[in-house]
This record gives structure tokens, sequence and C-alpha cells, in this order.
DNA sequence: CTAATTTGTAAACCGCCATGACGAAATAGT
DNA sequence: ACTATTTCGTCATGGCGGTTTACAAATTAG
């Protein structure tokens, strides 16, 4: 497995895939999956409906999902409206479930997300692994993951695939991490680290972050800008629907955008690059915050209490976002930018500066900017989800290793 | 129809539409289509082994084409190789042909290109269109596209579509032409102007030379970023061999990124943007070249000539493009940067400081910047093929329209 | 209690591609 | 020269998948 497990099927007028009958089956398998779960409890008759196929064709697939436990039957629907009431579809609660898996400066995470959506299982270790190596974090994780798996086991889940969100840049191949500043990481292959009984996908924290807010944010579209400073600055390109990688993996690096061309030196070779404003290492020494544990935490306390070089610090540091955003909007032109991780908890004193910013340099109404509400759990969220999408994007593929699974039982 | 032509099948998992056995009929046609498109004269076996379908299968779906007029038998092909020789198929070089125009600053132009790629009629016009109103500037387009059209019409080719390349932002429609600063046209339904007869679509000047270099440049890749500098600076970004647009159809204005936060006001109400520094206008005053005629062929010519004041601006503009262009690589990360338009002719004196500074501001490899051997024609030929491409797209849409025409002409 | 409406399923049907067999047309070997 | 081999295009058959049609079941409206 190459692709990034929710890429599994990437459709588009350049792939060269013959087109059978059995490919139709299974897009229109997932295609009732994604109705059923997007759209809560439905009827086959309401599933027909809404992707167009008649009812005995959904009757069909429906009947294969639920062979494969993946969609199951609650029961009659209770409604008020005439004629006979449908049978309510829903994704199971027990059968495939995604794992997620988060490594971050300062801690390590993993959990196990259902088809609905619903956390089973969740395993956090603290510790800091800033400059440690990487086998003895990645065992460390490999047993939080096997931990988690057995915990969903209990609730008769099994695991359909793991994703691992990093702090930083990850090749195409879902699996190396080329370079992990704040972890003193380089060309790792994690893929070779991580448990060998689940195909492992690798990605940056930044893009998982951003695809959290794509499946869970309320209100969010399907071409924004998600922006996350958990360690440096990254930023999660969405088109469309789709996450935006290019062509290395390393798209959406915004914190070397840059913001005064002749400013002060950053360690990827250029000058006044965003983090040297807006990075957590540039505020926090504008803000006058000593050396220590939780320094965000501080600062956030201070601004909270008022603390003036802090407040200045962080209106710079807005100041600086809304440049470098406005570059990212003149060339992407997204519906809106979302600040999320560490930034949606400092969003009060960023954002005054930062939209003023961003509407001066703007002709016309400006690019709504807009905070995260997932937290700093949305690339563990984001991780586990991208599985539990894949599984719905392919359901076949699952149906097969579920058959064994179900086979093993017996 | 309101999406642009080239994506009448936007496939992708977001789409709920149904599946059917005539859908994967009509995907089939075009991967059909497609491939002889693509890699010239091939034989109905050749293009099974390429698509994954049967001999069988292809013959049918190839029969369809031939009788639709729009495939062509060759005839026997003459191989070394053993067996029988297959019957060479070839995209037929009558038919449907797409039809480009082009409003440019000083010109008008509209030309013909059969599905096969080959231009077979255009009109050119030349005369200053900046201020004058769209009524009659429309008109002398009509005309012209008429023109060609009565000009492709006498090589037994019919209007497939039109579609017109404007030097200006362009709504999400596809036919309102929002802000034009260089004509000082804004809102205007470029649509209910042009001749009823075609179906109308109409996208940025910069759109449209990017599509050119994605379908007929040589070594260019399905990842990058197409710079051109017509009017103002624009840029198409192309990500996967789609093109980018952004939620209004704004994406790729490049020449509002800023630069130097602190720079020279823009008209868009920002400073230091792009334009300032490497814009027609900005660059030619810092050239010193005098108002007149064809100041940007004077500007090469004295480049060319090694005239120091003109060296220097170019110099300084690629500088600035460097540093706008290093905030879009770290944002996209495509696996190339064209130069294309007015600034291909241009490029022996920017790409020096462009890639210097490119490289200086890029940790590791920076991203390698080529210079379009397309020409100004870029943008009319992006057009026209945007057509040919929807007719490749989905040829059992233009299928229907062949069978009424054949009907006609009997 | 009947009529109307909606759901889910079964049977017959149609369209599309796969399979396997065949003749046609070339090359390779004797 | 003649045969064997290879490849191409086509035809008949079959399987698969969604549609159409029909019908029983389950609800509401009158």
């Amino acid at each position: 497995m190459t692709a990034p497990l929710h890429e599994a099927h990437p459709a588009g007028p350049g792939r060269a895939l013959p087109d059978t009958q059995q490919g139709m089956r299974r897009r229109n398998l997932a295609r009732v999956m994604h109705t059923v779960s997007a759209e809560g409890p439905l009827s086959r008759a309401a599933v027909a409906s809404r992707i167009g196929l008649t009812r005995a064709a959904v009757s069909t697939l429906v009947d294969e999902l639920i062979r494969s436990g993946l969609l199951e039957e609650l029961g009659p629907e209770r409604p008020g409206r005439v004629g006979r009431p449908g049978s309510a579809l829903a994704v199971s609660g027990r059968g495939p479930a995604g794992i997620g898996a988060e490594i971050g400066v300062d801690h390590l995470a993993a959990c196990a997300v259902d088809l609905r959506g619903e956390i089973r299982a969740r395993a956090v270790r603290h510790g800091v692994n800033r400059g440690r190596s990487p086998e003895p974090v990645l065992a460390e994780l490999t047993a939080l993951v096997r931990q988690v798996v057995a915990e969903a086991d209990a609730e008769g889940l099994w695991p359909a695939g793991l994703a691992v969100a990093v702090p930083g840049l990850v090749a195409r191949d879902g699996r190396t991490v080329v370079r992990a500043p704040n972890l003193d990481w380089h060309d790792i292959d994690l893929g070779a680290l991580l448990p060998a009984e689940l195909p492992p996908t690798v990605d940056n924290e930044a893009n998982f972050g951003g695809l959290a807010e794509l499946w869970l944010g309320e209100t969010t579209p399907r071409d924004f800008l998600h922006v996350s400073a958990e360690i440096g600055i990254g930023a999660a390109v969405v088109v469309d629907g789709r996450l935006l990688r290019g062509t290395r993996g390393f798209a959406g690096e915004l914190g070397h955008v840059p913001v005064r061309p002749d400013g002060p030196e950053c360690a990827c070779g250029g000058r006044g690059c965003l983090e040297q404003y807006a990075g957590e290492e540039a505020v926090l020494r504008a803000a006058g915050i000593e050396p220590g544990v939780d320094r965000v935490g501080l600062l956030a306390t201070r601004a909270a209490d008022g603390d003036e070089a802090v407040r200045r610090a962080l209106h710079d540091a807005g100041t600086a976002f809304g440049i470098a955003l406005t570059g990212a909007v003149n060339l992407l032109d997204p519906q809106l930018v979302v600040l999320g991780g560490a930034l949606s908890g400092l969003a009060p004193w960023l954002l005054p500066s930062l939209e003023a910013e961003l509407a001066r340099r703007t002709a016309g109404p400006a690019c709504p900017v807009s905070v995260s509400r997932l937290g700093p759990e949305g690339p563990l969220l984001g991780a586990a989800h991208s599985v539990v999408r894949a599984v719905l994007d392919d359901p076949a593929a699952v149906a097969e290793r579920a058959g064994d699974i179900v086979a093993e039982q017996a």
C-alpha cells in the first residue's frame, strides 16, 4: 500500500484503469456506505433515492454489506409518514476500526475509532520525545497501539489499518519521515518500525489535522486552508474535499513562506520566513516567556491576564500570519481559513491583527477566518478517521478481510 | 453548462451520482478516445491492452466511435512483428472541432482545433481594446468566431463548443468577467454577448495558458505552476492534472502575493505585491522605457543589447518573482514552475535572479523552473483544446449531436 | 374498514463486458 | 513452397449488475 489509505480509489479522467462491472459494484457499495455514514440511519428506499439507484439494486448492495458486517439493520423506523415504514440501516459499531496514532514532541497517543466515528479506545503517554532516537519511541508507540487494539478487540472491533501522525515532513510513500526538526529525526522509515501486523500509513500531523477538520468540522467547506502550529507552522491545503500533498508530499509548508524577504535568517536557508515571526520560539521570545515547561500554556495564561508584552507578541505574530495568508489566499482562493491546533487557543489575540492584515491586503471581501473546535486531538482523530474513510471508500476490499475474521472466530 | 467543459465528468469519492452500466460505457468510450488521442494510431488490440478491457469489448466501443465519426480506421498496419497486423485507429480529422477565442488588450483572436489537435482555422484582429465597452469588442470577436467556424465547416468540421480566454478574473459560472483591469471591464456577462448558437465557456487567460502547457507541453508534469504576465501577473495552479480554480474562481493571483509587506501601495489595497516589482508597468518604469507602442518588445530588444538599466530592472523583477514563488512552492510543492506568455521571452534575464532567490530560500533541492515553448498563443490554444478535451472526456455526449449533424447533411 | 401510499423483495429483462473459439493475415522454420 | 506459429478482429455464449414490473407487507387517511 503505497498511496495513503484514504486515496485508495483516486478517480479521475487521468487514470487508465479498466471500468468493469466489478468496479461498478465496488463503487456502488462505497456509495451506500458513504450515504448511510453521512446521513444517519436511513432506509433502503432513502438510500436508493439519494444515490440514484433503484430500491432493488440497493437491496442487494445492502445485503452484501450486512453480510460483511459493515452495515446493521436497526429495525423498523417509527415514522409519522404514510406508507410502510422502512427498516433503518446504520453503519456497524462492530467490525473494522481505524487505529490512529500520534507522535508528538512531548507525548504519544493512540486511539481506535469505529465506522460510526465513535472513539472506542484510547491511550496516551506523556514524556519528552525531542532528541530521542526513533527506535525506543516507536517501540513505546507500538505498545500503545497494541493496547488500543486489544481494547477494541474486546468490543468486537478489529483493526482495519493504522495511520500515524508525525510532526514533520513525510514523503509521498506514506512511511518515510524526511525531516522532523523538533524530534531531530531525518529520513526514518517508520513503516519498518511499526507493528508489522497492521499496514501503516504515516503523514504529517498538519495534514491529518486538516482532514479531521474536513471530516469532523461542523461547517467546514470542501475548499479551505487549515493552519496549525504545533511545532513548526504547517498548513493543510484542502481542495474540493481532497488533501493537496504536493509532488514530494511537502505541500503546506506555510512556515517558510517569506514574510519579510530581508528578515532574520531561518534554518531553511531563507530569510524572514513566517516562522521567524509567528513560530513558537519566536513568539515565546518576543513575549518574554522564560524557559520551562508548558511555555505555550503560560503564554495563553498571560495573554488572558493582559500581559502587554505577550499581547504585543501575539499581535505581531497575527500580522505576520496575515501577510503570509494573503499570499496563500491569493494563490488558492479558499472558502475559509481555519486556525487549528495550538493556534485555536491563542486565537483571541491572534485573530484581530491577522484578519485586519488580510482584509487590508485584499480587494473585495476578505477570506473568512475561523477557529477549529477540535482542539489538540485533531491530528490523532484525523489519522484514525483516515482509516475509517478508506473502509467507506472501498468496503469490498475490507469485506474480504472481514470474512476471514468471521471465519477465524467461528 | 455551468461547469467548465473539460470538467464535464468530475469524478471522485465526493460525487453521489449513480454508477450504472450506461455510465460505465460512457467512461470506457472516453478511455478509448483518450488512449488513441494520446498514443497515436493504435490497433484495437493495442487499445485493449492499454485500458485493460478485452479486444471484443474494445471492438464494440470502437465501432460506436467510428459510427459517430470520432474515430477513423486508417487501414492495416505495416509491422515487422509476427501475427496478423492490426487495423490502425486514429482520432478523426473531421467531425467536432474546438473553437477557441482570446480577448487581449490589443488584439482579438479565434481558432479552430480538430480532435487531433491540429489548428485548422484561425483569425486575428489587432487593435487596442483597452477601455472599449464590451459590446463592440464582443461583436468583433463574434465575427471572428463565425469566420473561423465557416472555415472549419468548409473542411468538414462542426463546432463542439467555444471557449474564450480573457485577461481578467472570471467567476466560477464560466461566463462572468468579474474584473478585467486592463480592459476596464467589471461584472460583464460575456455569455450573453457571445454567439448564441455555441455554448460558450469563459476563463482567465492564465488558466488557459496553464492548461495549454499541461496538454501540449513536451515534458510538463501533472503538478506544476504556470506563471504568465500578459497583463497582470497570473498563475495557473495545476494539481494532479487538474486546474485549481478556487472557490470563486480567483485562484492563481500570484501578482498580489506580498513580496515586501511595507512596499509601495497596490491597487488591490495591499502593499508590496509582486506586481509592484515585476508587473509590466513597474518593470517598464524601472527600465526607463518611455511610453509608446510595444514597450515589452522594446524591453526585450534593449535587454538583448545589454542595456544596463533594463537588465537591472529584469534582475530585480526576477528577484521579486523568486520571493513570491518561494511562498507558492512552499505551499504547493509543485514538480515544476513554468514561465509562460510574455515572460518566456524575457526569461534569459529573469531566470538567473529568480532561480538564485528560489534556491537560496529553499532547504534541499529547489523546485526547477522552466520556460514555456508555446509562445504567446498558449491561452488561445488552451481555450480551443479545452473544448477538444471535453469531447474526449465524454464522446457519447457529442456522438448524439454528431448524429444530428450527419442527419442534417443527409 | 377500505383506499392510498410507501417499503422491501422476487422474477424477468436488458446492457455490458468476459470467455472461448474461429477465420484472417502476417512471420518463422523446414 | 509449405506448414506452424503468432496476433488480430469478430462472433456466440455466458455471467454479472442494475432496471423494470409485480406483489405482499405495513402504515396513514378518510
